[in-house]
DNA sequence: TAAAAATACTCCATAGGTATTTTAT
DNA sequence: ATAAAATACCTATGGAGTATTTTTA
């Protein structure tokens, strides 16, 4: 049995005409009867009650009609289900980021890609950035959301920057240089800096460490131990240093701070989308695009951005 | 597409081997290649990706797999469902009948026929003769089971006697005749014949008086205007006369009356089922095959009964 | 007798086979 | 070097076409 003899039977049974069915399915009328002579012996039973003036459906024709109606459409349905999953119009993504885009880029991003693909199911999550290369070396996940700073070459992952921000200093309100409306990041060589854990913030903090010294100066650490920038953000309020953070941080109302934004030339923070070249599903694919032409409003100057590379060295992340 | 494509390519995603899948398919590797590539051309997408040593489904084939497995699943059921309603096992009996076969035959004979024929829905309604008859000619029933006193030859009505039950007379209890074990219908040749009305039973009433007339007289009828037959009883224990019934009324208690078996030789009333011949369809054609071969308990004792139309004459009723 | 399906046959498109090449490990 | 899929080419089954016959209203 082939779908042919199928879409033969609905032919014949809508016309009830061997004649008008062959001129619908363009083919003649003698193989059309052979073709329904054919079906009716694989089923075993008449499916047509012919005499030479009349065609009419069997009971058995009947109840088979209804199931061929069923499968042809449900085969044309599947096709159209195995283009859409080709396309990346459906399927399931499960993306990862990292706390301090979980307001900001991520809601979005996933605005903007939800809106072109509404069938893919999202599955999303927190994570610190070495639980997100975990999974996605485990190929638990398809992308995860992080600070660009790791170089990625020779490994199974792969990324692409998807977005950049500049950077301010945070200084307590009764700092010397407070008042400014733009400060050169050397301005601040001589402050004692507070910054976040190693743990959680090893890759921005040695990033930061790094274009410091780009700008000529190593920068002193006062402590780096508290868990979260915004605990970091009090302890400058106290007085125990100043500190410099994506610009994001100027929204978190902190009493006793000014936050100064950086000079134009000074570096921007990068975050990029990670994933697993083995799990490069059209979804994903469609997903990177997306994320790739997006770029929040707030870093649209820089165009064709330096290679990351050569910007973070050699640091390395997890085993 | 074809249903071939879709074996394929389930084949294939099985094994994740194509030399395999064709072996399978008792065809060789080539011609599995070329399907398999008509298939995604057909569907505008990879469904498989292969290197010289590896198969393995893309998103797009993982979820055309699932179609498929479905599709071919369907396909089978749509066969075998057909093959079912060819062979009667399917489908929906409109049955009517008189009410004298409410409590006898029918329960018996329905029960046998839903033990070989559990997924035919039937639908039941008790109707009097002339109304079957009009039902049955509008091919808005399927059967209609009666008594078979009608001639249908000639008629778009077929039928088959499917049971036949001994007569009883009932007598006063007083009645002379009251002690016998058994009578002629003879004895009954000066009696008042109580008989119940001609709208309910002039078929009846007609086929017992040319019985009586065969056994050699013309019975006395003392008056025919009551509706059913068990008032015919009432007015039969009231002493207006006897009256002679089909033998399951001895079953209906009535104080005053005596029921007395009619002798071996006396015909035995019969009942048939009739249905019209252009709505024939294999669920009817095994219902009456099942009737057929049905026969009472009562009345196993007359093979070969002679043929119905010599013995009720040219009897007609309705239009 | 006329309209429609079935038959008889012919042809060619294509499913399937055989032999070989390509490719990636 | 090997194992597997792809390619090239050939064969033959069977789907489709043309002409004709059969059937029944």
């Amino acid at each position: 049995m082939e779908l042919r003899h199928l879409r033969y039977f609905v032919a014949v049974a809508d016309e009830l005409n061997f004649r008008r069915a062959a001129e619908r399915l363009h083919i003649s009328q003698p193989p059309l009867t052979t073709q329904l002579r054919q079906l009716e012996e694989e089923i075993g039973a008449k499916l047509l009650e012919r005499d030479s003036h009349h065609v009419a459906l069997t009971a058995a024709g009947d109840v088979f009609l209804q199931s061929c109606r069923q499968l042809l459409r449900d085969a044309d349905t599947a096709a159209q289900a195995a283009r859409r999953a080709a396309r990346g119009e459906t399927g399931r993504l499960a993306i990862s980021f990292i706390a301090s885009l979980a307001h900001g880029i991520v809601p979005t991003l996933l605005r903007n890609y939800r809106r072109r693909f509404p069938d893919v199911e999202l599955i999303l999550a927190e994570m610190d950035t070495s639980q997100q290369l975990e999974e996605l070396r485990e190929r638990r996940l398809d992308v995860g959301l992080m600070g660009a700073w790791l170089p990625l070459e020779n490994t199974e992952l792969e990324s692409v920057v998807i977005a950049e921000e500049p950077l301010i200093a945070a200084l307590p309100e009764d700092h010397s240089l407070a008042q400014c409306r733009s400060l050169q990041l050397s301005a601040l060589a001589h402050e004692k800096i507070v910054l976040a854990s190693q743990r959680n913030a090893s890759g921005y903090n040695r990033w930061l460490i790094r274009i410091c010294e780009k700008a000529g100066f190593k920068p002193q650490i006062a402590r780096e131990s508290y868990r979260r920038t915004t605990t970091v953000l009090n302890y400058v309020a106290a007085g125990f240093g100043v500190t410099i953070v994506p610009a994001q941080f100027s929204r978190v109302p902190t009493s006793g701070i000014v936050f100064v934004p950086l000079a134009r030339h000074t570096p921007l923070y990068r975050y990029c989308a990670v994933w697993h070249r083995d799990r490069c599903t059209p979804v994903l694919e469609r997903f990177i695009t997306a994320a790739r032409a997006f770029k929040p409003r707030a870093c649209k100057k820089q165009r064709n951005p330096p290679p990351l590379s050569a910007e973070v060295g050699v640091i390395r992340l997890g085993s």
